[in-house]
DNA sequence: GTATCGAACGTTACATCATAACATATCTAT
DNA sequence: ATAGATATGTTATGATGTAACGTTCGATAC
């Protein structure tokens, strides 16, 4: 669990849905958990969501429209996250490869495509779910 | 135009709409252009979708839910596609690249993950809207 | 020809995901 | 204290996607 200082009341509520969960969570998903904390609107879930997104707290899948916590909430990313997502069990692992940035920013770069946001997710099996 | 032989009158209609679209449709949008064909649920739509994303004559975009057609209907892309999306006029771009397609065969390899799709969106500025 | 089986189709109803609009409260800097 | 920004609460609605049902169409076997 980090330390959630400078969050307010919901999105300290939310990412500790999301720490606590296995899986991605839609934000239904996470507006059921909270209901005994009080919350009621969908709004309050996803105004929450977007601050934690802007401060790389959490990530949306967008494959999924769910959200996880980012798994490493204290090394600022570049930008370039990649998820691999089991289809079967729900674990998403988060990686990130310079390779696969560079030769993007390269692509961009020869296209004159100024990038903003990149997302990078990869469904089928984790190694388990395979055996 | 590609010739749209093998397809049935609902994927082909809708993937006549995709194609004469300058940039990628929501599933309802069209639907309402294909209302005076006589289509009139959401589901002729999807159902007609699905068969296209199956035969790799359309696309999915995840982080828009929205459609296009293949830029390269032709080919029969190794699974492995990358899209730019330009968030001011709507262009995409499909392009691929080995290198990455490599990297992440080889991270998989090296987690023991079993992928069975993977989408990549660049959002950003095209160079003409960068400009 | 016609029986049969699977794929595509049509329709209603519903489930799920996300935001608009508006009022209220809280926090911070002056 | 007050002004401005940010966060909150609430209702209603918009946008996206699917379940469940029955029917139609087209191929193949007899």
């Amino acid at each position: 669990m980090t330390e959630h200082s400078d969050l307010t009341r919901n999105q300290s509520l939310v990412l500790g849905a999301l720490e606590k969960a296995e899986g991605p969570l839609s934000a239904y998903t996470i507006l059921d958990k909270l209901r005994d904390d009080g919350l009621r609107a969908p709004l309050q879930v996803y105004r929450a969501l977007d601050k934690l997104l802007d401060m790389g707290l959490a990530h949306r899948l967008e494959s999924l429209n769910a959200f996880v916590a980012c798994a490493h909430p204290h090394c600022h990313n570049t930008g370039l996250i990649a998820f691999a997502i089991c289809e079967t069990c729900g674990q998403v692992s988060e990686f990130s490869d310079d390779v696969v940035r560079q030769r993007l920013d390269a692509w961009a770069k020869a296209e004159g495509f100024r990038p903003t946001r990149t997302t990078m997710e990869i469904r089928g099996q984790c190694r388990k779910c395979a055996a």
